[in-house]
DNA sequence: CTGTTAGCGCTTTCAG
DNA sequence: CTGAAAGCGCTAACAG
């Protein structure tokens, strides 16, 4: 392998013009350059990344790091991960994945230390995150792709829930659903403060309100099996439910079982719209998928790009943004045929 | 961040000592060992990564090269991925993403040269794979999560897809089915030479001609509209088909519907195989489909250990393994119960 | 506009 | 068993 110094001596000049001239630190004559640039490429010569960040002290390498948490990772998460890739090489830096299982801070501490990394971009953020809190305090350079509850002096890029639930239940609303229930992910995830959903918990609730429906709520772990009983039960204490909104993907065939078991047929007699999907998701489904797809490739293209910034510029320029996901209308979803029992109900009374 | 001439300081030994104790190169008195690390501990010391990939030469990081290749990522090589970065990670790896769209050798020529990387492991081989030409040509490490035709010199783990195959054919035709149909991937991936496609396609030949049953084969792109439409014609051509195996994950929505839209049922009417999937794609389908699960967890553990082995070992130790996907009956395939139409219109005729 | 040189933090001879 | 010192290949003062 040819050293800058192969290329100084080929293009008769210093090794530190050679340097200036790779990295436009320093002003070079036009003739220098060319004798530089092609002494380089006659030698094959590519800068040793190492060396470099030893005497830069800028690796040029940025972490991602993903826990890899209860419900195992899915189309969405495998995009983050692509185009975080992608964002990252196209701006001259490598993307290392780091799995920590945990959310433990000792360990990333660790990592931190060893110089390795110029920055990392967080996943899977919970709303009390420790790694944050380390990362603040030892002020090692960060983003989020999520967002934790106290948002000072983080840059995060994050799905805008509140939109996304509000979307979805005044669709529902607007088709004359006036029942509808959400089936969150696990309760465990909630008690951990796990952002997406705590906050879809919330904005459900506000969002039922505003349109002036009922709602109700239910946790469900991430199985078909459990997505099966959770909402068997839900329909038997509710009758009345013409709809469901679900940000539970791997939950999702146990729900149409049930709702099958019913004799009802999706979307004719019962509406489904599961919420930060994916299309690739939603073709997977007879019938295709009503769903809001997540910006899996913005959140990961913007996670590394805020990171970057942050290394780039000198001033601490800390971005915040909201991405709202895309309502898509598939197969699952339709006007409401089925007046509630409710109705029906108070006609029989009567 | 403490150096190493920290520590040596605070333990009273030289900075050599300090680094023969780290890395165990050298015997070390217990007494001064003591020392060195109670004073690394209570610096909180970490050795510089960068550093000391320069000095040895070794950078202790890999790369993963994925390729976004046609059909895009699933879950089989999510996993890959993520059981890749933890095996590295376990032996004191690092592992990188490198996002190589193409199979263009030119930029990897370029990458091995930055010194960044000690090996590579490469994804979505082709039988004829000039990367891996190139490594061999300029002797830089690597391993294959894969294989290409001329197998000398390479470390590589892959799916054994003969025995996956004829496992697959073996099981439906004890159950009777007489006429199977193969849906592979697209015939473009068939004619790059895409080593699965390639091999399953052959392999599919021998298995049915073994197990003395009809076959017939076709090409797919990986989308469920040409899933529609490809097995909707392979029915109308030949109608006694009662079972299919395919390769072809995003298709298989499109198939069921095109078994559904003959009123036919899965798995009374119809019997599907989906080789080389997983738990998670089957159990997003009703029914639930039978698979042969791809070992992903494995072949990404393998690959990453096949190198890591290459670059501890001074010899050359290559290790070549085939890795079986495991049948796993879930609810879309069963006994043949439609007599093939042959036998009908002999019966008829006589 | 160009050259000289002192490190970056570690590994690894070479000498005791 | 331990030290001293010469680099690894590059960046970034400092000096013209």
């Amino acid at each position: 392998m040819p050293t800058m110094l192969d290329v100084a001596r080929r293009a008769g000049v210093a090794l530190s013009t050679v340097s200036y001239a790779l990295n436009g630190t320093r002003p070079i004559s036009e003739e220098t350059r060319q004798r530089i640039f092609a002494a380089m490429d006659e030698l094959g010569y590519r800068p040793h990344a190492l060396a470099r960040g030893l005497a830069s002290r800028r690796s040029r390498i940025i972490a991602l790091l993903f826990p890899v948490s209860e419900r195992g990772l899915g189309f969405t998460e495998l995009e983050f991960v692509t185009s975080a890739a992608d964002t990252a090489r196209e701006n001259g830096y490598s993307l290392i994945l780091w799995p920590s299982e945990t959310h433990d801070p000792n360990a990333l501490r660790q990592f931190t230390r060893q110089g390795l990394v110029d920055g990392v971009i967080l996943m899977e953020v919970h709303l009390h995150d420790e790694r944050v809190n380390l990362l603040r305090e030892i002020g090692f350079p960060f983003s989020l792709i999520g967002r934790c509850a106290d948002l000072a002096g983080t840059s995060y890029v994050d799905i805008d829930f509140e939109q996304t639930v509000k979307e979805t239940v005044d669709y529902l609303s607007a088709l004359g659903h006036t029942h509808i229930a959400f089936l969150n992910q696990s309760q465990s995830l909630f008690d951990a403060g796990y952002g997406p959903v705590v906050r879809t918990h919330a904005c459900f609730e506000q969002a039922v309100q505003l349109a002036g429906v009922k709602g109700i709520r239910r946790f469900c772990r991430a199985t078909p099996q459990a997505g099966y009983e959770t909402f068997s039960e839900l329909l038997t204490k509710c009758p009345d439910l013409t709809a469901l909104v679900t940000m539970n993907e791997r939950a999702v065939p146990g729900v149409m079982q049930a709702v099958a078991d019913r004799g009802w047929r999706i979307p004719d007699d019962f509406s489904l719209v599961v919420i930060v999907s994916s299309a690739r998701m939603a073709e997977m489904m007879t019938p295709p998928l009503t769903t809001t797809d997540a910006p899996a490739a913005e959140l990961g293209r913007l996670g590394a790009e805020l990171l970057i910034q942050q290394l780039e510029a000198q001033e601490q320029g800390i971005q915040q943004s909201l991405l709202p996901c895309r309502l898509v209308v598939r197969g699952s979803s339709g006007p409401c045929r089925r007046a509630p029992s409710l109705d029906l109900r108070e006609v029989q009374g009567t």
